[in-house]
DNA sequence: GCTCAAACCGACCGGACAGTCGGTAGGTGA
DNA sequence: TCACCTACCGACTGTCCGGTCGGTTTGAGC
């Protein structure tokens, strides 16, 4: 190994990672079933044989694609959660993050949502857990701290942050994406909806 | 034909009810791809030849099952968008409506988003077609009235709708039911978020 | 330039599963 | 009771695809 000194990627580090990021555009574009072995080893230019040189099984590839990924946007977004602020600046630059984030890795996310029937047992929960890490419960933090320091109304901040994942899942979609335009606009739609609501006019009756 | 004066089932739809009965609750528990058509001939005491006279495919089994229970919702929330009443007071009856619809039906409603990239071409254009009737659409109607009439801040309509059912969505979910009670409580919890927002006050601030 | 291991190849295997087809059962009308 | 038609049966088939395995290539170290 002459590379064993560097961190350089080896040969067979970057056929890996071939392999995986022809992963990533395949699965992204349909559902696990839907995307053949045999499809990823061409897209990646290697053989059936190559590829399971370095992956067990088709399931352990699109685990190991998905950890991989998820751990990186629990880093990314973990820098909104460290950070100073109001509960809205913070949601916001999390969600900044990742509106910015080339298509193929937003899309990513949706993915533990469609595909997380295929799997049973340990892996599911894996993919479930990594998931939980890297975004609900980072955003569940920033607006537990939004309630106790009485910007955001008491209630559930797990529901709470389950609700704004759901929003933001509905600006990214094919029609909502081309009608809000730019990112700013993306935001502004989400933070206002998740903490003004769509009314009117504040309204101040008593319920 | 006995029945030919009357609408009481014959022995073959009387079957064929059975079969899509069963794969319902099928298709609610697993993917379609996990969904075998040995599985569901055996849930509906048929085997699959006879499976098979009903129905041409596993593909149109499915469709027609859901094509059948996107009409029974569209004409079910159809009342609530021919109501007299606030903004308000209709999304509640339609929410209601869907919330105190039987688990298997609620659930139902997930499948179209889970499954849809299952189908291709016409099929999948006709599942598309039925669900935006029996569900944005109804709530788009609203929503429009509530934005027509200044109970809603100004803004797209449709994107609007999207975001009510993805909230819906929340509250279904296991944890969130779970958290929530009763359907009243649901139900406020939806209504609040999407009206006032989940911030502490209404804040009067301009943007 | 020889050696050995890791990387890679691709024809093949075997199980799963949607769909078929030749046949039987049951009921209806003449 | 005979003729006929629809409903239903279930063993079988063809195909698809994840995974295997005996082999070849590559290149690092000596």
């Amino acid at each position: 190994m002459s590379q064993h000194l560097t961190d350089l990627p080896t040969r067979s580090q970057a056929t890996a990672a071939r392999i995986v990021a022809a992963a990533r555009g395949l699965f992204v574009a349909s559902n696990y079933a839907d995307v053949k072995v045999d499809m990823i080893a061409r897209a990646a230019q290697v053989t059936k044989g190559g590829l399971y040189h370095h992956f067990a099984s088709k399931e352990d590839l699109y685990v190991s694609m998905m950890l991989d990924d998820l751990d990186n946007k629990r880093r990314l977004f973990g820098q909104a959660v460290a950070a100073t602020g109001s509960c809205r600046d913070r949601l916001a630059r999390l969600t900044r993050d990742f509106l910015e984030l080339p298509d193929e890795e937003r899309e990513l996310t949706r993915l533990v949502r469609r595909d997380i029937n295929t799997f049973s047992g340990a892996e599911r929960d894996r993919l479930v857990r990594a998931y939980q890490k890297a975004l609900p419960e980072q955003i569940e933090a920033i607006i537990s701290d939004g309630i106790r320091d009485g910007e955001l109304a008491p209630g559930d901040a797990r529901v709470l942050s389950w609700s704004f994942v759901a929003l933001v899942e509905v600006v990214i979609g094919r029609y909502a994406d081309r009608v809000l335009g730019s990112t700013d606009a993306h935001l502004d739609y989400v933070l206002d909806l998740f903490f003004k609501g769509a009314a009117a006019e504040p309204t101040g009756r008593k319920v």
